[in-house]
DNA sequence: CAATCAAATTTTGCATTCATTTTCTGAATG
DNA sequence: CATTCAGAAAATGAATGCAAAATTTGATTG
């Protein structure tokens, strides 16, 4: 489909557009939108914290003008809230949002399992068998980290075998909205969920191999319900008794999307 | 040479600004988003073609910052494609693009029908109902455009109950997208398609009452990739004489019948 | 007469400027 | 001592300016 759908992992060099490599020119406001919301997401500001336009600018080397446009962009996707004439803020997620999220990501794997299992090669089934018994190999040696990255790795293969690119770019929008959250829900995650979850990722497998769409569509469906559960359930623990350092204002803002 | 005075063009009363001690009043941009957006979906512009900056600028009495942010997001949408250098383009959906985008709407509405199920009041199930019979009248009459206007309604009242504001806002997005061509899809619909979408509606309303999720989400998902069977079958019969590029391909007339 | 190419014009992308609005500061007030 | 309020400073939102790129135009050439 189209080249500014939200996507993430691009390169991203230059500062200030020297004379140099002739690398096929993205425009400045690709690159900006890029670097923004990488800066965003990987969490440099704190949550609810503000934007700095002006510091932004000299960090990208940039003018306002580009970095403006990719704050529209950024709070059209639901990233950050433009308060008017009041700047930007890093939206600050609640416990509703996070819930919805999470929902929506259900929906769109539950989608995803349905097509992929229309449209998915035998090779493509054998590659995420692979990585189903790499992720269960990390998840005997209670490897958390390489866990969760082999685990994020099976559930794009899934959407990309949905063979829908637009279903993969959407994805992709929301996976990046929750990534902090679920950063930190991961690293706090229970052994009796993490065995739960290894179980419905059986589950899955099966389906799959099976080709059972609407069984696939229900197990991945639930199979969120439960990381939404697990997700909000560390939030509500860390949540409680913290308040961010520089986040000044915790009062919600009121946002539309 | 360019003369646009904040005051020429058009009058940009801002929206609602509600009561309320400091309600988010409608920036600009927001005006502008809301009314290029607009402007794009209800086809002023042909497919493909060229969005004029200049003139833009001139119909809505603004300078160009404002107009490129709105392109910007606009394009992050997908509503329209930006070429570096090149200007903005109304993005021509292929058949590819359509049957992506109507699988995501199923995915979405199936997701919001199984949401709905758990949430959805005996008042708003009603309320349906009534649509639905509603609705059916206009069938029996063959009252197309009211038939289409109350089916949409349906629709999203069920997509209203999933109580997901982010789903919500999703799926008015997706919807926004192919509204265009939904619009021209429907006058071309087919007797029998008609009379199969009256079926598959009882049989929602039949689940919604049951309150059955599984079977919901099912039955919607399958509904709009019949929809979506429909939607392109006809769009493959008008395109085939697709070089119309001519300046200006309003939208349809919408003729009561 | 068609094809090609160079100058003129327009358009695009970004920086800069300007008018408001908000926020910060601090002193006066009760 | 807290509150409020005027003024200063900084920010935001939008307009304008300017260089580079693309498009158009017109002339030239084979």
């Amino acid at each position: 489909m189209k080249s500014t759908i939200p996507e993430a992992g691009v390169p991203l060099t230059k500062i200030a557009a020297q004379d140099g490599p002739d690398r096929p020119e993205a425009s400045l406001h690709d690159e900006i939108l890029l670097r923004l919301r990488d800066y965003v997401v990987e969490g440099n500001i704190p949550d609810g914290g503000r934007v700095p336009e002006r510091q932004l600018c000299e960090l990208f080397g940039i003018s306002r003008t580009p970095l403006r446009e990719a704050l529209k962009v950024l709070a059209a996707e639901g990233l950050i809230d433009l308060l008017p004439n009041r700047g930007a803020r890093v939206r600050q997620l609640s416990e509703r949002d996070l819930g919805e999220l999470f929902e929506m990501m259900g929906g769109l794997e539950s989608l995803a399992g349905r097509l992929a299992c229309e449209n998915i090669t035998d090779g493509e089934i054998a590659e995420i068998e692979q990585l189903h018994y790499e992720m269960y190999g990390y998840y005997l040696h209670r490897d958390m980290h390489n866990y969760f990255q082999v685990n994020q790795r099976i559930h794009e293969k899934i959407v990309s075998a949905s063979r829908n690119e637009t279903l993969r770019a959407t994805y992709a929008n929301f996976a990046g909205r929750v990534r902090r959250v679920r950063y930190s829900a991961n690293f706090a995650r229970k052994r009796q969920r993490w065995a739960e979850a290894m179980r419905e990722h059986e589950a899955i497998l099966d389906a799959l191999r099976r080709r059972s769409g609407t069984e696939l569509s229900d197990i991945l469906f639930h199979h969120l319900r439960n990381k939404r559960a697990a997700a909000i359930e560390h939030l509500a623990e860390v949540g409680d008794g913290k308040a961010m350092p520089t986040a000044d204002n915790p009062s919600p803002p009121i946002v539309n999307s």
